[in-house]
DNA sequence: AACAGAATGTTACATTATAACAACTCTTAA
DNA sequence: TTAAGAGTTGTTATAATGTAACATTCTGTT
């Protein structure tokens, strides 16, 4: 949350009060959360929020790397890092639903290697391994 | 197409007229295509498919490795390999929109150690490498 | 033929996401 | 200081993606 704040500062992007809201939401959340569910939480019997409320400001987070999108399941969740690399790579465990957020040095050299022996320019890189983690496997 | 009918065979199901019809609309575009214009391409004036139809040989198509879901962009794919593995991976040209899929055992094998050291039982792994593709970047 | 299980048809709806335009806010430059 | 302009938020409506539930039909087996 403070790298957050220091990272706009830096980048000199608004971290406005409802971006800090919404990333709060979803840090403090350790599993990924869904939009409508972020939507629930900010929404309260005196106001409503609406869809694009939330959409804004995950599409933010997004580029600028706060948090990451897990695809197989519309969902979102912090970033562990304070990556410039644009690269994420996740175990989903499909038991308990947590996912850990990884940065394999030995992956990510794979995933370089892999697109320059294929004239590939890449630009981002994604990957979930999906399965049972350490503690429900036990 | 006949690899279809044999693995189907070999694995004693059913691979009916409706699910080869869409494994062929799958394979005879060579990009992905979204579950909506598989269902606008099985449709005419005489008769309108509904959604259940194509979601439902979507979800046999892929539990038998006959087609990927490309899910940054909720589409569609044609399997390149006869892969009893349960891994994908991918480059996606953000500029054409192509799609190759791969089978590199570098990366394979980065995955399958990324796993182990971090004791999470690997059921799926699905990789996407977004960038511009050789042809494009040229 | 009669049954069981699988596949398909059909209706309705749930979930996820965006377009379009209006209103407000913050900074900057005349 | 104020008007311009860009960026952000509010609001309405709707698009795009996906599924639940139940009825019907088909297929292979007794």
């Amino acid at each position: 949350m403070k790298r957050a704040e220091t990272l706009c500062n830096q980048r000199n992007i608004r971290f406005t009060p409802i971006r800090k809201k919404i990333l709060a939401l979803i840090l403090e959340q350790h599993m990924p959360i869904k939009a409508y569910d972020i939507l629930a939480k900010l929404s309260d019997a005196d106001h409503i929020e609406k869809p694009p409320t939330v959409y804004r400001a995950l599409e933010f987070l997004l580029e600028n790397q706060l948090i990451h999108k897990i695809d197989s399941s519309n969902s979102y969740i912090g970033c562990e890092f304070a990556h410039e690399q644009h690269e994420s790579q996740f175990l989903v465990c499909d038991s308990c639903n947590e996912v850990m957020e990884l940065q394999e040095p030995l992956l990510s050299s794979a995933l370089t290697e892999t697109s320059q022996s294929k004239g590939f320019v890449a630009r981002q890189s994604h990957v979930e391994i999906h399965g049972v983690c350490a503690d429900c496997a036990s």
